[in-house]
DNA sequence: TTAATTCCCATAAATTCCCATTTTTTTCTT
DNA sequence: AAGAAAAAAATGGGAATTTATGGGAATTAA
């Protein structure tokens, strides 16, 4: 599975278009098992509830495997309709048009304060739209930790961590 | 099989006319066997007993996976009795006109307390209309439950609970 | 035959499509 | 390695289409 990698930022003009970092494109047409050349590969954007303040965009492979896992839950529980809701509610289908680019409707932008530009960063599988402003702070608050971590700790220890069960 | 997907809010007539958000119609159409353009995709209805307080509307399609499950149930149980009263009885079929909308009965309204506005919202393979001050109601106390959990809890966590049957 | 429902038409706003420029990146040539 | 040419990416604007919505006439039902 072809994986996201890198970051950007595009100018969103009134109509809400915006560019798409061309190399997220590739990953985006090879995991939409629909595309060929030519044609529009789609996505699916999950915006989610008020309380998350970016755009979270899933291939069309991506999602189906979130369909996937929905599906495999027990109708009726309380996990499965949360999870419909933010995943088939909570989300907008579109597609890339023939010049690379995205309409994130004017709903979006107003839920995460996008303006006039838009900060995209791979997050393995899918990828992500920031209010350029927004993801600093959140990245302020991100090294504002890491600062209080001792001198030479190495965030590199959470790669196996995952084997040992040892987050903290 | 297409799957309905997105949300959205639309004003309701004096008439009980509203415009189905038009990213579902494609899905409608897509599922009705017996559609093609320019017909009137038809789907169902399903509004159920007093307690439900939403409407859920069935695809042909998906209608006929569930006919089809009901009439493999032993006739006379009375899991296929209740299962018949709900979606053959408390239901109701019926059509996207040429402007993409739907008439919901007055009957109907009023059973889900519908006036101005009807609230829209995918779920899978099918979708559900609700007044929009009950869905609000309804997400208020999934959140509430989401708040009693602890502050850093992530629902996608279910997403992979059903690999392992962790459900509560 | 009164009320309700369906059909037909109209319009404003939003969205999509199509085409044109400008920028940036890559490739080629010397 | 520098500069020119070509290709790809980013951006902008207007026309055409689609959506959401409203109103009245025709038709059907009670």
């Amino acid at each position: 599975m072809r994986r996201f990698r890198g970051e950007g930022l595009n100018k969103v003009d009134s109509k809400g278009r915006v560019s798409i970092p061309a190399l997220f494109r590739r990953v985006i047409e090879v995991c939409d098992p629909a595309w060929t050349d030519g044609l529009q590969p789609e996505l699916v954007i999950v915006y989610g509830d008020s309380r998350k303040n970016f755009l979270e965009c899933y291939t069309i492979d991506a999602i189906d495997e979130v369909d996937q896992k929905i599906s495999d839950l027990p109708r009726g529980s309380i996990q499965r309709k949360m999870l419909e809701r933010l995943f088939h509610g909570q989300s907008f289908p579109t597609s890339v048009d023939d010049t690379g680019r995205l309409v994130i409707p004017h709903k979006l932008r107003e839920k995460i304060g996008i303006k006039a530009e838009a900060y995209f960063i791979a997050s393995g599988d899918t990828f992500q739209i920031w209010n350029p402003e927004t993801f600093q702070e959140d990245q302020d608050k991100a090294n504002a930790w890491l600062q209080s971590l001792p001198e030479d700790f190495d965030p590199l220890i959470y790669l196996d961590a995952s084997d040992r069960q040892i987050y903290e």
